[in-house]
DNA sequence: TATTGTTATACTCTATAACTATA
DNA sequence: TATAGTTATAGAGTATAACAATA
């Protein structure tokens, strides 16, 4: 519960910005993280035509055992509809295919293309630019402590990739 | 640089996360703990006719120093339009009213009715058993340290609420 | 009968520009 | 002239339901 205003007129003083519960609430400063860094990423991947999202999906394309668009979905925590426009962009610019899966004609196997790889590569060294200056905020020797606990967080349990 | 396949073939084997750039992208780890966060929260809120977004313009407002519409704006990061229709919505039910500022009268001061006071502190347990479910995932002696490093990157150096 | 991808639809969120009233 | 709030608009993100092909 809150502190009522202990004047009817509509009180403020200060301009820095003071006490909030909500500045406490882990929930928002996970929003408010996340924002900052999203628009620091976003910025870093305009250059390439790619936003996040899309560079997410791109990623997941380049890896050794490409995942289907059902996995994606899962992986990105995305509709499945939504996974369909996001390769639909990426494939008309030929940075990724669709293959069907031998195994289960039903479901298509997103792989990069060459090309695809030379621009994720090229993109992630923009984009690691732009996370260094959100996280450069932590003290140092705290840095990969934070990851990791951030890591149990965004990640289920079996995803193990140390 | 990525491996590439061994084989023409597209491959697909392990059904668990494998080793992914991606899964050690703090960017990424980040947004998706947010979408975690973010869907646990708006759906602990929805019975209460609110979404992560009202909730916090409305825990805002029941602050004893009260924001005016652009610093809201700037406390959330969001356009001082899309401050406009959060604030038309939390009006139009009676939960906060708009109150010109005497000092600048181009400003707009946004204050929480009593009803809005009652609404929001329901409100807040909820939102905090949703939390709950989030966060409990982390080492329970390592969560303040956790939020604090959170903090750094969240809020912006001035605005020290301990 | 259940699942994968797809299409369609609607709603929320994000970003921008222009306008008004005040400063 | 600059700033606070507002309006309008377009594009990106989120959520749902229904359908075809395949399992």
């Amino acid at each position: 519960m809150d502190q009522q205003p202990t004047a009817d007129e509509p009180t403020r003083s200060r301009s820095t910005l003071d006490d909030a519960e909500l500045f406490e609430d882990p929930s928002f400063l996970l929003a408010r993280a996340n924002s900052i860094s999203l628009a620091a990423g976003n910025t870093a991947l305009a250059g390439f035509g790619l936003r996040v999202r899309s560079y997410a999906v791109l990623t997941l394309a380049c890896r050794p055992t490409c995942a289907t668009q059902r996995e994606l979905s899962e992986l990105l925590r995305l509709d499945p509809s939504q996974i369909v426009s996001l390769v639909d962009n990426l494939q008309s610019r030929g940075l990724v295919c669709r293959k069907t899966d031998p195994s289960d004609r039903r479901a298509k196997i997103v792989t990069a293309t060459d090309l695809g790889r030379e621009v994720r590569a090229a993109a992630a060294l923009s984009a690691r630019d732009a996370q260094a200056s959100v996280f450069d905020r932590l003290p140092a020797e705290e840095r990969s402590h934070f990851f990791e606990l951030l890591r149990d967080i965004a990640l289920p349990d079996g995803s193990d990739a140390h």
